[in-house]
DNA sequence: GCGCAATGTGAATCGCGATTCACTATGCTG
DNA sequence: CAGCATAGTGAATCGCGATTCACATTGCGC
């Protein structure tokens, strides 16, 4: 189907200045995000950074909601992305908990306003509904690599999902409260080291 | 001081109706975010539960906002008092904490949203404030509880403020997150079990 | 070189919730 | 009683952020 398509493909692409703005669009609502979570990301600001006005948001998303659900889902994919990672690095349970521990934290650790705002803060609906996937999923899959622990002997046995969820809970609150006065503490490495160990012991791994 | 006390005491009481106007607002507030979270509590939903009219709320607050900091503090309070309750008693840490988790567990059970409300939901900076104050100090509280522990033997030695962090988080993922679709699961009595188990192996106390 | 679709503009509009305010009612105190 | 402070009313107002829309501009296919 070379030349002849009747009722061509809408347009490839033609924009009068440089990239596209709907990556534009995005990119700034992640960086309000991390900057001042939700409420800081107004229509107003987010089009401003991106160099348009408010109405070019709308020819791009059919709502605020919306653009913030890609924004979201993206995120989520990511992280998902870099728990598979950790996860199937190595042998031990244990080895792969602490990676986990670590890519979740060195992402929390470097926007924590960010990681604030994608898995806590209140937003619409629509994202809202969003996110529930997202930690539902993560839920799992840690569940499932506590499964496996438990399965060949390594950890003892308990509820996975509950343990998962505890372990999300803990690894969020640890990090958050901590850091909420901005200031880059000056034991970050302390902080992921006890983190790592208090995770494992809670799931019963064998130390060290 | 009996009779004379010129420019007397503003005035004592006196509604046309029957109870305290400013009562029935905070108890209406607390209701409101039990349902439907801070933003089923507007101005609007709060009076007319209380059964007057928008501008009363302004004669027993200057804001909105100063009602709602006065909610959480009420609520802090009692957390922090069941807390320290909790913690007097008995002899064994192991124990302590395992009231601990489920005074803290059957409240937030008894009424998820209000718990989340009350833990999470962001709000505006003066509330907010409010509540930074009552996490920092319950998550101290804890500290000093495992210190305890720490000290006379009953734990392993551990950066206490960290697992008192996390277990805070540990408990309010597991609580929030299984029971969000709000119907009050079948294994409470279990879930809290787990829990509490989980909690205990998490800072090292000796089993049982 | 025309026409059309995509894209962008930004002031006006909408919606919604908090807050104000002029007025009324109540009941104490002197 | 008169005076006065407390309480309450509820429509009007304010503020603020999302969304719309009538009007450019641009650039490609014909």
């Amino acid at each position: 189907m070379p030349s002849n398509r009747s009722r061509t493909a809408p347009h490839p692409a033609s924009t009068p200045r440089g990239g596209a703005t709907r990556e534009r669009l995005l990119r700034a609502a992640i960086e309000l995000l991390e900057e001042g979570g939700y409420a800081a990301a107004a229509v107003a600001a987010i089009t401003t950074r991106s160099d348009v006005a408010a109405g070019a948001l709308y020819r791009h998303f059919p709502s605020k909601e919306e653009l913030f659900v890609e924004v979201f889902r993206t995120a989520a994919e990511q992280e998902l992305a870099a728990l598979y990672e950790a996860s199937i690095k190595q042998g031990s349970v244990s080895e792969k908990l602490d990676a986990v521990v670590r890519k979740f934290t060195s992402s929390a650790l470097n926007k924590p306003r960010l990681a604030w705002a994608l898995g806590y803060e209140p937003v619409d609906p629509l994202v809202d509904a969003e996110r529930l996937i997202y930690r539902q999923t993560y839920r799992e899959r840690l569940a499932d690599l506590l499964r496996i622990g438990i399965a060949n002997g390594e950890l003892p046995a308990q509820d996975a999902d509950l343990s998962a969820a505890a372990l999300i809970g803990a690894i969020s609150e640890a990090l958050v409260s901590p850091l909420s006065p901005v200031g880059e503490g000056v034991e970050v490495e302390e902080l992921v080291d006890s983190l790592s160990r208090f995770c494992r012991q809670a799931v019963g791994a064998s130390p060290e």
